[in-house]
DNA sequence: GTTTTTGCAAATGATTTGCATGGAT
DNA sequence: ATCCATGCAAATCATTTGCAAAAAC
């Protein structure tokens, strides 16, 4: 599964063929920026595809992620004091946990089912997306591993 | 259930002596407009208490905002392109649907219990915080209201 | 050839920060 | 009297927009 074929035969430019979108290389590297590293923010995934596409610029980027998201290729995260992430996973109902020390975004599998995933009981609108945001502390932050033995003397 | 008087005696001075912070007319102006029109936008948080405090600057309501939301005293929501809003309900653990049309917010009543009310099965993280954000369609948008028994005729 | 997309620059919107003054304790 | 909180201005950060040139169709 490179760039150009992927999954079921349903590449990224035959996506953006059936969208009315035209298929140039800077969408294909942001597309293939945002697969690689997934939960990368606009100003990540603009260094990623620069690798690929030097003068590709920060705003073409914003564009074309805004554009994408739209159509349903891409889903935004927007984290709590972060700037918004972008992923490829749609599709399958799954949400995220954001780490409060180091900020890392993990994705978590739903629990009740398919979107959308849980119906509040009390509410008068239709819903249609049911956007769930764990925050919590990850493994990692947990112990720092600092000090394994010996308390710190005279604290 | 004025500005000084309230819950069970635990009074928004009290609340904030308890944190340590003094107890200035434009914090209790804030916390004021906050819990009379839940889910404003901190611009409107500014205006609303300036008719009580005409030189209270939005630079500080920011200040406020932020410092009263780490405090835990207000919660803080973050819909999709949109300012961030803030609300007094803290505490009892309820969720927030917003209309994808004209942008109004509910509090709807979590279906499944108290915080954390959701555990994901699959996550190396210890999760404090489950925040549930709905988006949808809201009764005011879903029907505009307009040609209530007739078709448009020739459509 | 026509129309979308990109690159570039400038603008916008939300929020934060530095610093001197004012106000609560 | 002390020290935190506010007002004011300027800065910052993320993102959007306008327009001409470049690239897909």
């Amino acid at each position: 599964m490179t760039t150009k074929d992927r999954i079921s035969g349903r590449s990224w430019a035959g996506q953006l063929h059936a969208h009315d979108r035209r298929v140039t290389r800077q969408r294909l590297a942001v597309l293939a920026a945002v697969e690689s590293s997934p939960h990368a923010t606009a100003e990540a995934v603009a260094e990623a595809a620069r690798t690929e596409l030097p003068q590709l610029t920060l705003q073409s980027v914003y564009v074309v992620l805004a554009d994408l998201t739209e159509l349903g290729m891409l889903r935004r995260i927007e984290p709590p004091h972060s700037p918004a992430r972008y992923e490829t996973r749609i599709g399958d109902n799954h949400h995220h946990a954001i780490c409060t020390r180091c900020g890392r975004i993990e994705d978590v599998d739903c629990a009740v089912g398919h979107a959308p995933c849980l119906i509040p009981s009390s509410s008068s609108m239709t819903i249609a997306v049911a956007d769930v945001l764990y925050q919590g502390i990850c493994a990692d932050c947990a112990v720092p591993a600092v000090a394994p033995v010996h308390p710190t003397p005279g604290q």
